[in-house]
Order: C-alpha cells, then sequence, then structure tokens
DNA sequence: GGGAATATTCCC
DNA sequence: GGGAATATTCCC
C-alpha cells in the first residue's frame, strides 16, 4: 500500500539500523542490498514494513525504482543503484522511481502536447490552401481573359495559316469563361493579386509556407 | 494492495456470509451497503481481507468503482451501487470501475487516436498543397508568356493611343521572365497542364481537397 | 524483469 | 469525494 514516496525512506532505514541483519544487510562496498534470507524477510520485515506479505512485490518496488539484481557466489540476490549507498542519505533523496515510469508520465503529456503542435500546423495549412485557392482563381480567370482576347486578335487580324493552327486550338480549349477583356478589368484583377500576393511575390517564402518546396 | 479485480467479488462475499453483520451488512431492501461500526469494520475486517488498516481506503475504493454514499436516519454510512444488489452476483460482474477512471484510459488512448487522425490529415494536406503549387507554376508560365504575346501583337499593330496605356503597363508589370511564346510551347504547357489536373478540372472536387473551399 | 491493472495513500 | 502519486499484484 502507497506509503507515499516513503519507500526508499523505510529500506534505508532498516539497512542503517542492522535491525534485521539476519536477512537483510548492505553488501560488503556499501554500494548494495544483500539478501541473506528472502524467507525471513518475508517474515519479519514484509508484513511489519510494507502492507505485502510476499517478497516478490518488494522486489518489484526495487525494479521500479531501477535497481538492477544480482547473484553473488553465495547466490545471494543484490540489488544495486548507483544513488542508494550505505550511510549516503543525500544521494537517496535525488533517487526518483526508474526512468521507465517517468517516460511513461512523460509520454502522455508529450502525447497531448504534439497534439496542440498538430492541430496548429494544420490550422495553418488549412489557411494557406485558401489564400492560394483565391490566388488560384485569380490565375485562372486571368489567362483565360487573355487567351480569349488573344484569340480575338487572332481571328481578327490573321489569316488562319498553318502556324496558327495549334494556337487556336490551344485558346478554343482554354476559353470557355469569359466575357470579354479590357484594360479596366485587367487592372482591377492585377491589383487583387497584388493585394493577395501572387505566385513569384515574396508572400510565397518558405517561412510562410512551409509546406511548400519552391523551385 | 492489488487484489486484482477481486474487491468486489471479496465485499459481495462478506456481506453474503453475514459474517460480519455485526460492522457491515446489507440494508433493508438489499440495494446498499450499510456500515454498522466503522471501528469494528476497520479492526475485525480490513486487516484480513484489505490489507489495509484504514477503513479510509475501504471509501477511497467504494467510490472507484462508483458506489455514492449517504447517511440514513441512524447516522450510519450507506452505500449503494445500481449493480450491486444482495444476492444478485450477475449484476455484480458486469460492474465496472467507475467511469471516472475508465474515461482516464479512453482519454489517453483516444489521444493517440487522434493524433494519427491529425498526422494523417497533415499528410493529405501536404500532398495537396504540392499538386496547387505545380497547377500555380504552370499558371504562372502561361499567363505570362500570353500576356507577353500580346503586348507584341499590341505593340505591332496598334499606335499607343490613350486607351491602350493602361494595357501596356498592366503587360510591362507582368512579363518579366518568359523568352518567348510559339504554339507549341503552349501545347506542352496544356498537356501538363491537364494530366496535373487544372483548377476547374475535377480534380478540384470537395472530396480531393477538403480544405479548399470551391466557389 | 517489467507492463499493465488494481489498490492504497496522500492531499486538496 | 475524488485527482494524482505511489504501491502491490498479476501476468507475460
Amino acid at each position: 500500500m502507497g506509503n507515499k514516496k516513503k519507500f526508499l525512506q523505510k529500506l534505508f532505514h532498516i539497512l542503517q539500523s542492522n535491525q534485521h541483519e539476519d536477512c537483510i544487510q548492505w553488501s560488503q562496498d556499501g554500494n548494495s542490498i544483500l539478501i541473506i534470507s528472502a524467507e525471513l524477510f518475508q517474515e519479519k520485515v514484509m508484513p511489519f514494513n510494507f502492507n505485502s506479505t510476499k517478497i516478490s512485490a518488494f522486489y518489484r518496488q526495487l525494479s521500479q525504482y531501477g535497481f538492477k539484481v544480482k547473484q553473488n557466489e553465495k547466490k545471494q540476490k543484490q540489488f544495486h543503484h548507483s544513488n542508494f549507498q550505505k550511510g549516503n542519505i543525500e544521494k537517496l533523496l535525488t533517487l526518483e522511481k526508474r526512468e521507465k515510469l517517468q517516460s511513461h508520465i512523460d509520454y502522455r503529456s508529450s502525447l497531448s502536447e504534439e497534439n496542440k503542435k498538430l492541430n496548429n500546423e494544420l490550422k495553418l495549412l488549412q489557411k494557406q490552401q485558401l489564400v492560394i485557392q483565391a490566388q488560384l482563381n485569380i490565375h485562372t480567370k486571368i489567362y483565360l481573359q487573355i487567351c480569349k482576347q488573344i484569340k480575338g486578335i487572332y481571328n481578327f487580324y490573321f489569316k488562319c495559316d498553318e502556324d496558327s493552327k495549334d494556337c487556336n486550338i490551344f485558346f478554343d480549349t482554354l476559353i470557355s469563361v469569359s466575357k470579354g477583356f479590357n484594360p479596366e478589368i485587367a487592372s482591377n484583377i492585377f491589383e487583387e493579386l497584388k493585394n493577395i500576393g501572387g505566385p513569384i511575390s515574396p508572400q510565397f517564402s518558405p517561412l510562410l509556407f512551409p509546406y511548400l518546396k519552391i523551385n
């Protein structure tokens, strides 16, 4: 049961006091925990300190706090953690639950942060596409009207010789919408174009449109 | 300690057996849990069944499983849950941890699902923008070249009278890139345009470009 | 050994 | 009363 954040302090205290040295001790060098007798520990220490009757729960906790286990020559379990040392209470206080658990929490919050970012990028892109579409619409108007004008000129001034036939096919295909073309309309369209930013204007900088490859 | 998923079964069993009726019982109508004596329950029942010595832990668990608490006339605590009834083991088996906990888990997985969706939308938009940009580039080429052609025609055939001045300003502004214009180039550009899908082609359907407002 | 579910504690 | 941290259990 969660004696909040007290697991390590409790364990440290047990080891320092030597009150259960028949079942658990500091290792020779003081850098590890030595299990002398798992059975005795389970019987004598567990119930009164950890509210669990199973030593496996104790091992699980050590694992969660980042301890690494080894068997020594005498087949005794030895748990080691670089910040858990005999007499060194300061190091102990900086010790945290093992990285895995931490990264678990990090994962969750990073997920929701990534979500925010993605949403922002999405909104930016949607906005950009509306701008691009507006530009595209204007382009369409411009070139259709220009094409019609050219076709008119071609038809009026040139005989339909071989060379200009391809031109006519091209224009015939494109011209289907526009009604006419005069300087006033052209100027208006151009003004509109300027305000929005044409395809060769600085607004197409990589900064504003990070997903458009400019060539 | 986590006797996995056994909390409710354990509690149910205690109530059904009447073995601790001096401290906990079914209510009169069998739809609630009646705490006769919190002190006695804590002393007699807790340690042997829930591995906690504090009745508050027991209350917390009930709360987590969605039980609602009331004080009855005798100032006794009464915990109620629609699926926890005297003798009704079937209902009990369908009972889940309270909605809050569930939605906690749902939240996490929905977050990662939303992430996938957002990433897909982002990729789609990026793809779309590349297509749009290609179209835009072609448009630019077309209208610049057309404009130059018109300007050539104007210059060649017309005197520069007042009416055509605006036209010349317009064309002068636009013409800055193109080298020339002939039927072959025009046809090539048009072919390219057809393959990619022009601004008035069906490829601009809302399906393919869900973020482009078509008017 | 450690991931994940569940329980317990702490605290607001 | 319930959110959040921590502990314990279960299970692969």
